[in-house]
DNA sequence: AAACCTAGTTTCAACTATTGAAACAGCAGC
DNA sequence: GCTGCTGTTTCAATAGTTGAAACTAGGTTT
């Protein structure tokens, strides 16, 4: 589950395909080898073969690579029939419209949060431009609440993974710490993130489980400390509980889509 | 760049991710074992490592293979840096508003069109819902004017690719043909989608070149025949040239960007 | 309850692909 | 022409992949 650790071939093929795509600008074959443990000859035949799969896209007038347009289509499928981002959809238009604040709706990816959709309140999605963005897990209210629902073995994985940087005076910085959040997140049923991430930025999150209890993602209303108090925020909180079990009852029973034209 | 034919151990997994993209719906490993070429041992390994690395996820309670949201991210990242999208946005927006029909922008994903971005004139952006469709090359506007401008080796083996499956009484259905059309397309600057795909359903398409006449995409004005003509369309071919030679010139200008908040 | 499926998982020796040091090619600039 | 740099190919040692077969876990039939 570590990524990075061993699987062969492939892993070591995709963890270069996610090295280019962190560079966030097309980059030239040296500038990988750079920053690459492998020796030159192995990552240059990884970059061929990503290149001739569609996953890296080549430019020869700069002689630069950049993730590959195949990656679009197939993260397309993988919207389409994620259970949640398509099902929540118009959950979340809904309480965007009642709350009048952003609403975030993320799932894990591996150690990180992954935002799946936001909604502004004022206009109108715009999809790639926001959601595939990734978040740290230890202090955002998505992270927090999913974690606090993680089962034992996988959690201590992922928080094994966490920088546990300071980005604010707030910010948990310890393990210890994280995991008697996640505790309190547990015996109340949701969870805040007090200007941990961004300082001003207050938030309250619920994770939508399924009947077992694991975590599918997580549901956050963002506000800032102007405009809110964390006290104001948990009124808010049945509201996300019923939309989080909404979201979760959908999931669970309209499984079999497909696509529209 | 025939994607399957042996890229070692990578293009195989890859080809397991396709397959399992394909089915459109979660599945389980017995199905894509069914479709599969592999032993079972062998995709076993291949969907465990996808699973692992994110590519693919799992569902324990219903034991379920999906696109995994590591695609997700990825793609934003495929996104974000694709010369081609971001800077095409305002482009279209501008092109959309002025001819009031569906605009849309695609690009070759080895041997088929993948679409990135469609104005429907009416209504806002909705991104992954119909950016990442792949559409067939050999009978759409966009995929016939960007063969045009592909040099003869690649055209050759994307053309052994193609399936010339004849959609309506229109479509071209032989290589020979095709040849003949993009003959034509060369010669005008642009190509058209004479019901070859959907009965009634015209296009006037351009390509987007580069200084070196290589197509980075093309742009496409759908229309109906009830409302319109190819001739009334050909009217639109300058506005069409113009804005993709507008795409083509920031693509080539404007490379370095970065990510939005 | 035993016997019997079926779907999923593990084992392990044969095999083949991957690996990376080194050597090579292309090209700009001096 | 030489020099330095980036990108590409070679090839033997190595390490990973391969898949028949055997096994386990759940459920279903006798």
């Amino acid at each position: 589950m570590s990524r990075d650790h061993e699987d062969g071939t492939v892993g070591k093929a995709l963890a270069v395909l996610d090295q280019v795509a962190a560079f966030g600008h097309p980059v030239r074959f040296g500038e990988i080898l750079a920053q690459s443990a492998f020796p030159k000859p192995t990552l240059y035949r990884f970059v061929q073969t990503l290149t001739n799969q569609g996953m890296l896209a080549y430019n020869p007038d700069r002689q630069t690579y950049s993730p590959g347009v195949r990656l679009v289509r197939l993260a397309h499928a993988a919207w389409a029939q994620s259970t949640l981002a398509p099902i929540a959809r118009p959950h979340l238009d809904a309480l965007s419209a009642e709350v009048g604040e952003t609403v975030h709706l993320a799932q894990l990816d591996n150690a990180q949060v992954l935002y799946l959709e936001k909604r502004n309140a004022v206009q109108p999605v715009q999809m790639f431009s926001q959601a595939g963005k990734v978040g740290p897990a230890y202090c955002t209210g998505v992270g927090k609440v999913m974690l606090a629902y993680t089962e034992d073995a996988q959690l201590n994985r992922i928080i094994a993974q966490q920088s546990f940087h300071q980005f604010t005076p707030k910010t948990l910085t310890s393990a210890e710490s994280l995991m008697e959040e996640l505790d309190a997140i547990v015996a109340r049923g949701y969870g805040f993130d007090d200007e941990e991430h961004e300082p001003g930025i207050i938030c309250i999150a619920v994770p939508i489980l399924t009947e077992k209890g694991r975590p599918l993602g997580a549901l956050s209303v963002t506000s800032t400390t102007d405009r809110q108090t964390l006290k104001g925020m948990e009124k808010l909180a049945p509201l996300l509980q019923q939309t989080a079990r909404d979201i979760a009852y959908d999931a669970a029973n309209w499984h079999i889509r497909d696509e529209d034209s």
